[in-house]
DNA sequence: CGAATTTGACCGGCGC
DNA sequence: GCGCCGGTCAAATTCG
């Protein structure tokens, strides 16, 4: 037996991918013969190249109804997508175009043409903000109910403390864990007729001041300590039911899927230590997880970056409980779970590409149920909102697009935009990559080989258009940034501003840019910052890799 | 000595 | 049904 396992794992350690790639990219890029619209960039907007939706179509209608032949046709076409647009219908445009080109007019058609471009653009461009302002509320949305959950665990762990043990949250810093944990039931509390936003603007905020005080002794703060881990579990299994509910409303496009067997608790049960769920009646945990694990198709979001160390800081405490040697990979893959709340769900897989080992590949997936320091909220958030996008608006018909897409992803390389995300529908649960490893700090603009996107890669991704690129991105990225660091000037509360650092980057029309901005300024940040624990500790074992 | 990491075993899903 | 594989567990080991 043992044999096997040996076996496989050397196994996989040596086959390479390759062969993946090779698919759709060959796809033709133009087989209509015009521009290929990129079906798969629904982060893309503006330009007119979206395709997006009928409304559109609808509207341009009404302008100039008389001429527009081919429109009547394209309006057929599109009404796949509502507002959340995904779909795209390529060849809508073409079509237009080719139809006028038929027709042939003259000069003043062709002016009339391009006239009526330019109002289809523009309506265009208003469309697609709409549609990423939905899409920002959606993703608001999650976030505003995972806060919600994560409240009601802490509230709930609360009171079962206060209940068992009566003493005032101030003093259980204890834990038996030992684990520090430090949650601010209090400030949740204050918070907590506010808006809920986004939780972990409130935890972030919080924790900022927290954090820094906590060094100093603020003790007026009171900083709770997490309740011993028993509780927590049960208060889990409270909440989860409540959970259940809200998570339908809120995903129940998602979990349509599913039925009503969705099971959102995942998240709070996070990973419950497998003690626990024996004793709790094996067959109920038996039944829910299955239930919940079958369907669980969590999105992740996987960041790629420059890092000699075998972990990029991330602010969060991280505790490795796996190492596998992946399949297409010789480098080994990692796997850890967030410590910083007891029963926080989320795990990160860490693994060096296979091409260029100075790329490491960080894979998020979950919420965290805990509050953040100000640090780790960063990365929490931008990858959280990446994800309930994913999750929100494209899941569905993401994969749709990626595959058609890939020929798109193919053309867009050669450009080498700035900055990439990847959509990948391939895996088990849909994946957001962001790519980073050129952003950083600039210095390497040189250009040239595209090797950020090893053939390994034969997914689908999204390019972001270099156009709306520069201007969003560094817009959100400022918001992020300052959020991040600054927060003192303001009047509004840091969960405001943080609040509106993700909005910023998810409103951003061009997303993927504005996450990976964002990204790529948290990771630098959060260097500089903290460089105490994860990242340059980790360094290691880094030598496992060569 | 407790906490974190290591590492082989184990498990469930999936394709053949 | 079997083997592959990703992912996780947990005993053993190392670290601080
Ligand atoms: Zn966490």
């Amino acid at each position: 037996m043992e044999s096997a396992a040996r076996d496989h794992s050397i196994h996989n350690c040596r086959s390479i991918e390759q062969p993946l790639l090779s698919p759709e990219t060959a796809v033709d890029h133009d087989h209509h013969g015009k521009r290929i619209v990129d079906e798969l960039d629904f982060f893309a907007d503006n330009k007119g190249r979206l395709m997006e939706m009928r409304d559109q179509t609808v509207e341009v209608k009404e302008e100039g109804a008389h001429d527009h032949h081919g429109v009547g046709q394209e309006k057929q076409l599109p009404d796949v997508n509502t507002g959340l647009n995904l779909l795209t219908t390529y060849t809508s445009s073409d079509k237009s175009s080719m139809d006028d080109g038929t027709s042939s007019f003259h000069n003043m058609e062709d002016k009339h043409r391009t006239n009526e471009l330019a109002v289809l653009q523009a309506e265009l461009g208003r469309m697609s903000v709409e549609n990423q302002r939905l899409r920002v509320m959606i993703s608001q949305v999650n976030n505003n109910y995972q806060a919600l959950q994560v409240q009601i665990v802490t509230l709930m762990q609360r009171q079962q403390n206060q209940k068992a043990d009566h003493q005032t949250p101030e003093q259980h810093k204890m834990i038996n864990n030992g684990s520090v944990v430090v949650e601010e039931k209090q400030m949740m509390n204050g918070f907590n007729h506010i808006v809920p936003r986004q939780f972990m603007d409130m935890g972030r905020a919080e924790k900022d001041e927290l954090s820094q005080c906590s060094l100093e002794g603020c003790r007026s703060q009171d900083c709770s300590g997490s309740p011993p881990r028993n509780d927590i579990v049960e208060s889990m299994e409270c909440g989860k039911s409540t959970s259940h509910v809200l998570h339908r409303d809120l995903s129940g496009r998602i979990s349509t899927t599913n039925g009503g067997e969705d099971s959102p608790d995942q998240e709070f049960q996070g990973w419950v230590p497998k003690k626990v769920s024996k004793m709790m009646s094996p067959r109920d945990v038996d039944q829910a997880s299955s239930e919940t694990m079958s369907m669980i198709k969590k999105a992740r979001v996987s960041v790629r970056a420059r890092s000699e160390a075998s972990m990029i800081s991330d602010g969060c405490q991280w505790r490795k409980y796996g190492q596998k040697m992946a399949k297409g990979n010789p480098c080994p893959r990692a796997y850890y779970r967030c410590t910083m709340g007891t029963g926080c769900p989320v795990r990160k897989q860490v693994q060096r590409c296979a091409e260029d080992r100075t790329i490491l590949v960080t894979t998020y997936e979950g919420h965290h149920n805990h509050p953040l320091p100000p640090a780790a909220m960063a990365m929490a958030s931008t990858t959280s909102a990446a994800a309930s996008m994913l999750l929100s608006g494209s899941m569905p018909s993401a994969d749709g697009l990626i595959s058609s897409n890939s020929f798109l992803a193919r053309s867009a390389l050669p450009n080498c935009p700035p900055s990439l995300a990847t959509l990948s529908a391939s895996a088990p649960f849909p994946t957001v990559t962001l790519d980073l490893t050129r952003t950083p700090t600039s210095s390497e603009m040189p250009l040239g080989q595209p090797n950020q996107l090893p053939p390994s890669f034969p997914q689908n991704m999204m390019s972001v258009p270099q156009i709306l690129g520069q201007a969003l991105s560094s817009q959100s990225k400022f918001s992020v940034l300052d959020s991040f660091q600054g927060l003192d000037s303001a009047t509004h509360s840091l969960a405001d501003k943080v609040n509106a650092a993700t909005a910023a980057i998810t409103a951003d029309p061009n997303f993927t840019a504005a996450l990976v901005a964002a990204i790529t300024s948290i990771v630098g940040n959060v260097h500089s910052n903290n460089n105490t624990n994860n990242n340059v500790t980790t360094r290691n074992n880094s030598d496992s890799n060569t």
